[in-house]
DNA sequence: AGTGACTTGTAAACCGTTTTATAAATCATG
DNA sequence: CATGATTTATAAAACGGTTTACAAGTCACT
């Protein structure tokens, strides 16, 4: 079937020896013996069996994502795809492929376990995670994306607090006063073993909270409603429903979610309720993904790059792989103010006629 | 650091293949030995090195994807993330990770070579691909998708040349005959070694031939355009930015796109334009992405189900590893009429006026 | 007691590579 | 023309498992 280095031996009339060194160390024999071998290599489509030459040189020629959601809810999601896209593109570059690991009964460690690749990139995990202490005992070089700057992970992230300060000064600014945050509700499984999203959403709401505090509120005010909605348009737009229901008087004058998507699912429930953005209700978002300019309004977000991430983080898996010792890396991100805030409406802007 | 079978079987007193049997086939032993080696097995953190334990098992608990196009461009089109998501979920029950396997320079064929998977499931790779003759050669099991349907591949798809007719009959029907129909762009790489998308492409077109013909129009009517654009929202935006500064009078009065996200993209340059969607100009797209209900007006198109699509092929896939002889499947699809198509505008209805 | 059938455990071969140690052949040099 | 250095090729060990074939011990039954 697939030729084995054993039949390009036989074939050439040499040793398994000579083969091996004409594939990975050409200098070590006659430039005429290794030339007749690569003829027949390619004659017969030989390519070294990767599980067997891993088994002495340790490196597989693959790099594992270990994902905090399975597979489709991942792929719902453009930002968690743009750091694969970054992922992916970095392995190309380096020649190798990419194993997708989500949770396997619903537990990460368990992914981990079976994780058949040279290094890993995580997402979403944090130091306290049960994985992190499997991989450190295990010796299995590991990066983490969005998780915390500690001595016992390598993270690749953004200021997730001074972001989430930025946009609420921006909303602040415009007047808003009454808000609903909308938080990507952590799956009830990965809550089990410390859901990937609340190290993030932790240090986001910490933002949020420094700049309310800058006006005499806070996360628990009655004005600021905090939802749990899945990461995703219909997560969004179902959100919005059970907000624009509320009476004007009551009804938030803005929303601010954890990710572009949910923030454009949100759209199509203001179109059914026949409220204009932004004139009737302010949406702003967290990510910037390509999407979120082709909608109408264009939404305001905070623009990170999951690409610029991704990259980064398998580029650093692969340092440590070679043994070297990469730091911690933090993007900046910026505001992106587009047309979907604008000032609070009058009626509701309250605190304007104090 | 990582304990082998070795330093078992050394702690417990016993050979190697019993260690190996007690985790392997527990009933070829006794109770107590079996129990004894377990519990040190347990104590000790063993896990058996999946890569040794494949080197005579064969089976390496990972399914390969063969893509079509690099991770970047393949994450940014839904309707291929949803088949992905389709693999995923399908490969989560039971039990194997998947494995991205974009081209290796350039190549399908390389990334086949160097793919170290029990199975494979391919994106649009037709019957005269090399990479077919490759996998069948090396007794490889694969399953093509968006493929064809012969006796050297397993193909799963659904009936295109039927769908992109009723989808035509459909903008026919509303009056239009002035038509732009925007097909993927095949990355150069790609067409050297017979482009995937030109299977469904070529099907798809003689389905609209099909159509046009009816009305006494084809292909290559002066009316009818065929415009290649890239298969992403700025893809679309692109191509309706050519068509839009086009007189009201030779400017197309309808927009084919091969998929949503192309169609979605046009939106943008209509919005630029000042073109009323659907009044001014009709959109229409394949796949039935999520987005395309969310966008304003929510999109005409083809539905087809991507994640069904993954989900048998990986069936299959794993069926035909398994020894089995799955059939071929061609899944329904149904046009689903929404709101961004609508009669042509009366004064580019010459025929009207006849 | 002898026979055949199970149990239970093991030694050795094997999977497909790389690597190490060694042998044989060639070459340059005093 | 020995001698040591350098090339070139190889046999054998290793990697960490599974599987095969076999041996020893039990057991039941004639």
């Amino acid at each position: 079937m697939k030729p084995t280095i054993k039949d390009i031996a036989a074939r050439a009339g040499v040793s398994k020896t000579t083969v091996s060194f004409a594939i990975n160390n050409p200098t070590r024999i006659s430039k005429e013996t290794c030339d007749r071998i690569l003829a027949i290599v390619d004659e017969m489509g030989y390519f070294p069996n990767p599980v067997a030459r891993t088994l002495t040189t340790k490196r597989l020629g693959s790099l594992g994502l270990l994902l905090p959601q399975p597979l489709p809810e991942v792929l719902n999601n453009p930002h968690l795809c743009d750091i694969i896209s970054g992922i992916g593109e970095e392995c190309e570059k380096r020649g190798l492929s990419l194993t997708m690991l989500p949770p396997v009964q619903g537990r990460i460690i368990e992914a981990a376990r079976r994780a058949f690749v040279d290094a890993i990139v995580t997402i979403g995990v944090g130091p306290d995670h049960e994985v992190v202490d499997f991989l450190n005992s295990h010796g299995i070089p590991f990066v983490t994306i969005d998780g915390e700057e500690t001595s016992s992970t390598v993270n690749v992230g953004i200021p997730d607090e001074k972001a989430a300060y930025d946009l609420m000064k921006h909303m602040l600014s415009l007047g808003h006063r009454k808000m609903a945050i909308l938080c990507v509700k952590p799956d009830t499984k990965s809550i089990a073993e410390n859901d990937h999203r609340s190290i993030v959403l932790e240090k986001r709401l910490s933002g949020f909270s420094r700049a309310l505090n800058e006006v005499g509120l806070n996360l628990v005010a009655p004005d600021i409603s905090l939802l749990e909605t899945e990461g995703s348009l219909v997560g969004g737009k179902n959100a919005g429903e059970k907000l624009f229901v509320l009476e004007p008087g009551t009804r938030p004058t803005a929303i601010v979610a954890m990710a572009d998507i949910i923030a454009l699912g949100t759209y199509a429930a203001a179109r059914e309720a026949s409220l204009s953005i932004p004139v009737d209700i302010s949406i702003a978002g967290f990510d910037d993904i390509e999407q979120s300019r082709y909608y109408e309004p264009a939404l305001t977000t905070m623009h990170q790059s999951g690409r610029q991430k991704g990259q980064k983080a398998a580029g650093m898996a692969i340092e440590l792989l070679n043994g070297g010792h990469p730091a911690h890396c933090s993007f900046p991100c910026n505001l992106i103010v587009r047309a979907s805030t604008g000032p609070v409406p009058s009626r509701s802007a309250s605190y304007k006629s104090s």
